[in-house]
DNA sequence: AGACATGTTGCTCA
DNA sequence: ATGAGCAACATGTC
């Protein structure tokens, strides 16, 4: 599921539903090697166990949440922190404090009031853990916010010139330097810029980097107000939220209009996944 | 049955 | 050394 806005909204979900009981009083871990690969679980589970979360954040696709103890007579003070990837198909979510972990369930924190929930089917996603007062190296290493000052210009222009032969569509996609973009807010990206998915990075004119580079601000902020939400447990139905002037519910199957021209959409593979565009406002430029 | 899926990574080849 | 392209990962759904 999961792009940088959802991503915003399932950090809300699991901080809200920690904030009037923040302490873990159990973990379960599910038996999935693949997603506690840096994660020992028995380590994980042992520092957060009646530790209370007291913060998180949410960076490109990736979530942080901070655990804390304090000291006591028996056990020394704990700082943790725990980072999950959504990958593909992963999901946070709140269920009742008697909640049984269902095939799934990879991981389950129980507080007094809760059961807060990851489960990932198609194990693409990961589990981080960390221990110490200051944040993992990997977190601070991850590429400036789309919607930060940080993210310039001349850094989305500099960064097209050094992929210049691939796709726009699939530089796009490198969470390196547009931490967060997954596959269809790159189409929604493109489309309102106007640009071919297929136009090689490097032949795009000062204009179009600058209108691609403000699209990525906009649908990234768009995408933020829209899905994000207060973190409420109402299951998160991306089709619903996103209204039909985007070009996200009309990009899925073949058949579809394109919302601003009411012209048919294409569909094709391009730089390793479906891509969905409008052929009369994205022409490809040869050179 | 077969195609396809909102992601990443590790491998090849240029 | 760097970049481009692709298979692989594992499971569910249409």
């Amino acid at each position: 599921m999961p792009e940088l806005a959802e991503a915003e909204f399932f950090r809300k979900r699991w901080t809200q539903a920690a904030r009037p009981s923040p302490t873990i009083l159990r973990v379960h871990t599910h038996d999935a090697k693949k997603l506690f690969r840096t994660a020992p679980a028995p380590a994980l589970r042992a520092a957060l166990t009646d530790s209370a979360l007291t913060a998180s954040a949410a960076a490109g696709k990736q979530i942080l949440f901070r655990f804390q103890r304090p000291a006591t007579s028996v056990s020394p003070a704990i700082d943790a922190w725990l980072g999950i990837h959504l990958g593909m198909t992963g999901d946070l979510s709140v269920a009742p404090p008697a909640h049984t972990p269902r095939k799934h369930d990879h991981l389950v924190l129980y507080t007094t009031a809760h059961a807060l929930v990851f489960a990932d089917p198609r194990l693409f996603g990961r589990i981080q853990f960390h221990l110490g007062p200051d944040a993992p190296l990997w977190w601070a290493k991850i590429a400036p916010a789309l919607i930060s000052p940080s993210f310039t210009v001349a850094a989305a222009a500099a960064f097209l010139n050094r992929r210049a032969r691939a796709p726009i569509k699939a530089v796009l996609l490198m969470q390196e330097r547009f931490p967060g973009i997954g596959n269809w807010m790159a189409d929604e990206i493109l489309w309102r810029a106007a640009i071919h998915p297929a136009q090689p990075a490097g032949s795009l004119r000062p204009a179009e980097v600058k209108t691609l580079w403000r699209e990525c601000r906009a649908v990234a902020r768009l995408a933020l107000a829209t899905i994000a939400g207060r973190g409420d447990d109402l299951p998160l139905d991306l089709n619903t939220a996103i209204p039909d002037t985007w070009l996200f519910n009309h990009r899925w199957s073949d058949g579809g209009r394109c919302p601003k021209t009411k012209k048919n959409l294409s569909r094709a593979d391009i730089g390793g996944r479906t891509t969905c565009w409008s052929p009369a406002r994205q022409k490809l430029r040869k050179n």
